[in-house]
DNA sequence: CGCTTCTTGCTGCAGCGCAACATATAAATC
DNA sequence: GATTTATATGTTGCGCTGCAGCAAGAAGCG
């Protein structure tokens, strides 16, 4: 198999022009929906995000961004504040960066984050059963659960093969 | 109730003294058993952060020990390598500070922390059955799993009733 | 146009985390 | 005990992370 459309990992060979181009489209479409501004520089940085299925540092970006003038931190931090909140793009957390959301889950679902430790790519599996065994463990000791955060190291399908 | 063996957030009014002196016992016994050195300075951070049920960033901890000389950070983080390594205590991602282990789970077992956004305490849930949902979620993904992380921020039972 | 709101740029700063090297202390071996 | 070996701590230095506070520009609206 080359490229199903609701592969966790992307094979090596997929096809991430489509990929990326679809994913810009979506952010375009989510928010004219709620009626927020898709501007260059959100843009620019989603794109830097969706050049992989890697997470990348906010000082990264500045790297890959490399315009004329070079953006402070601060700026790309608001970026990516914005693309959180509008759930275009995903914090991981035990590595302190950024991935653009491939969007293989939906709205309020809980995401569980598959980390790859040869490659570094980042799929998005979904963890709604879990999150019920979460949300049962956690009220059963009196608290009052928000959103989970799950992370899980380990070695993708593609990396496994070789 | 004041002070049950296994409640997840332990009670404001709980008998801390002992609590810590129990965990320090622990790491004594832990590490005689692994022939591993549990010297002044390891046990030093390990109190500093057995000083609350709340985590704390390493440069804090720089702060708490406040001796003649202040460590520097690189020792402070030794510190904390070796305590994470030795499961004396653990590391809240989603905060960049740690935690002592008050050892309320058994040796290799998933553990799913509790992080009371009003007060700061951090409990640890047992959390076997959502594991086993989420390993299953991750190998249909094919993906090897290796240690999940998961944090739940919430409000804990203590803040819950005032 | 004038006003409001949102976005970006700029300066500055504090916490986080570790590499590389030097020194000191403890354990092990003879 | 003296010597080697391993482990632990100290010192210097630096890059990444993340944001506060203020100023300037751009977009939307009556």
């Amino acid at each position: 198999m080359t490229n199903t459309a609701h592969a966790i990992f992307p094979a090596p060979d997929h096809d991430h022009e489509r990929c990326a181009s679809t994913a810009i489209a979506h952010a375009e479409a989510q928010c004219a929906a709620r009626a927020q501004r898709l501007t260059p520089m959100r843009r620019q940085v989603l794109q830097a995000l969706l050049s992989s299925h890697k997470p990348v540092g906010a000082y990264e970006i500045i790297d890959r961004l490399a315009r004329r003038t070079r953006p402070a931190p601060i700026t790309i931090y608001r970026a990516l504040d914005f693309l959180c909140e509008n759930r275009l793009i995903h914090r991981i957390e035990s590595r302190n960066a950024y991935v653009a959301c491939v969007h293989n889950h939906d709205g309020d679902d809980l995401v569980v984050f598959l980390i790859c430790e040869s490659c570094g790519a980042v799929g998005e599996a979904p963890g709604a059963a879990a999150a019920e065994a979460l949300k049962a463990s956690s009220r059963a000791a009196g608290f009052s659960p928000k959103s989970p955060l799950i992370e899980i190291a380990g070695i993708c399908s593609h990396c496994r093969k070789r």
